[in-house]
DNA sequence: GTGAAAGCGCTAACAT
DNA sequence: ATGTTAGCGCTTTCAC
């Protein structure tokens, strides 16, 4: 059952290395002997060892994957997507939750850094200089946070509000708000507020508050005092409370007030009405974040940061604004 | 930065060993020593490497976890919370998605299984057979499932459907119909029928299905078609698609028919109207299968399974059958 | 309570 | 193309 290279090669007739080669360098082995090799092993049941594999190569084959929390149902599409491509890398993936504390984060880190040849912080809380740190240590790409010098994965919610935008005013809306859960540096109520304003929405902002279910609830009473026909909430969770908050007032979605979420989470499809929501696809960027800190390992990341995009996903909450009173 | 045990046993003046001993066994070295050590530990920026300590101990200080879907929302408070339980054991959770396929299972395994020093499985497709010859290789814990002499925790969905059967008898109903989507030999359909039946309610079962969404949609045209006014749905999933389609069809929630659901996941507490649901706590789960599988691997594990219970959530779907017409 | 010595299983450098 | 040798960094006897 532990059968080591040693035993392989005595029962193969070849030294320990042929059969570490067939392993890690099969063409770099005869047809015939590999054949002998392999039959050894499998007689055996031998499995290289990764722990001693680690220690003398120094690689660990596996990836850390750091998120703030992996409850959020936005991230366990691309924690399996990204397992998927990092297994199509020959890696395994190990994912951390930090719960959304700094303290944790750094501690989660910690916990993993020495067990793989790279990680993954997803919107990082630690500073610029503890980053700059870390990646002096260990391949670091950031997704969702900019520090210069440092691989990056971009998510562009850009598109998708364009397309928000342009959807919104087609049908008629002009009085907007914003329910807002960045922190003030994400800038998204910025860039908000600046496309609505080119396609001649006027956007109230709310928050920022925390991205909960009961947000929501208390943006969507705001909203209808402030008479707005539509909102875009920070994402589907918070869209989702606003749905219901408004269901319980009995204002009609989409009659009355049109509702845009943020991710497209399995919320968004199944919620009544189903939700009009701007798309970040958990393929795209899973297989973008693991190709980067792939690349990023090997030495061979490029400059540039690596971008993905958002579309947005008409569904039932979105529809004509409601004529004048 | 890549210090180790013998630099900083240089560094405070000591052997290698005492360092080792000071981050193994820190009561086996003398206050004063241990703290030239951490002394010098610190200074150097030292971190002992998993994998050479994994090499000459054995012990990998990690679990393994592996479920069938990870984007099944279901699971990530179950990761959440295990991760956590297995850090508090001195461990790091190591989780792999199978897909739902058997063969990706046995590769998934065979992925992680020398990484860690025990493994827990849910609902593995695996035969008794392997699953055997993989409990004779590493400490194992199955979750659902049942194999002579493998330690097990049983989820117990009993305590939920009584209440839910005592729930529905007092709102008034007498016909119900129940969304299957398990495999025949889990028995989940025997156990409902006899409750049911325990409480005068007469059972319709459906299916078997796959637990999809759209299982709800069909479902619930051939419950409405079937007279019933109570719908138990195989989980939350199943029961959303069955609420989706009854609001299409004008069908009223919980006025003309009462809908439960299975998991108590978030999809539950969202939905509209909210979901009455068989609640299963992650924490518990999560908990009582990483205490198993750290006392497996201690070799102090109780014969008898583990088992964790469920209970009813009544929510916002469920309420008084309509008066006969 | 601390040190000296050995070696976990593997791969990389070098030799052939 | 294959073998020989050495050693990754740590923990674990076994002395003292």
């Amino acid at each position: 059952m532990a059968a080591t290279v040693r035993e392989v090669a005595q029962l193969a007739g070849v030294s320990p290395s042929t059969v570490s080669r067939v392993f890690t360098a099969p063409d770099q082995v005869q047809e015939a002997t590999r054949k002998r090799v392999t039959d050894a092993a499998q007689q055996l049941g031998y499995r290289p060892d990764p722990a001693a594999r680690t220690l003398r190569s120094g690689r660990t084959e596996s990836l850390g994957l750091v998120v703030p929390d992996i409850a959020n149902p936005f991230f366990p599409p691309i924690v399996k997507a990204m397992q998927a491509r990092a297994r199509n890398h020959g890696y395994t993936l190990l994912v951390a939750d930090c719960d959304e504390r700094e303290a944790d984060e750094l501690e989660t880190i910690d916990a993993i850094v020495k067990k793989v040849d790279g990680l993954m912080l997803w919107a990082s809380t630690l500073s610029d200089g503890r980053l700059r740190e870390l990646a002096a240590e260990i391949p670091l790409v950031l997704v969702n946070r900019h520090v210069e010098g440092i691989p990056e994965l971009r998510i562009s919610l850009t598109p998708g509000i364009s397309q928000a935008a342009e959807h919104l005013r087609a049908l008629g809306h002009t009085s907007c708000v914003f329910v807002n859960c960045s922190r003030p540096e994400h800038l998204r109520g910025k860039s908000i507020r600046e496309t609505f304003d080119a396609q001649g929405l006027s956007v109230v902002e709310l928050g920022p508050y925390d991205p909960r279910f009961e947000t929501g609830l208390h943006a969507a009473t705001l909203a209808v005092a402030n008479g707005a026909t539509a909102i875009l909430a920070h994402n589907d969770l918070v869209a989702i409370g606003v749905l219901h908050q408004l269901a319980r007032s009995g204002v009609d979605v989409p009659g009355q007030i049109s509702v845009i979420g943020v991710d497209d989470t399995l919320l968004a499809a199944m919620s009544i009405p189903a939700l009009t929501t701007i798309r970040i696809s958990p393929q795209a960027v899973a297989t973008q974040a693991a190709d980067l800190i792939v690349e990023t390992i090997n030495g061979s990341a490029p400059g540039r940061p690596a971008e993905v995009g958002s579309r947005l996903i008409p569904r039932a909450s979105t529809g004509p604004a409601p004529h004048r009173a």
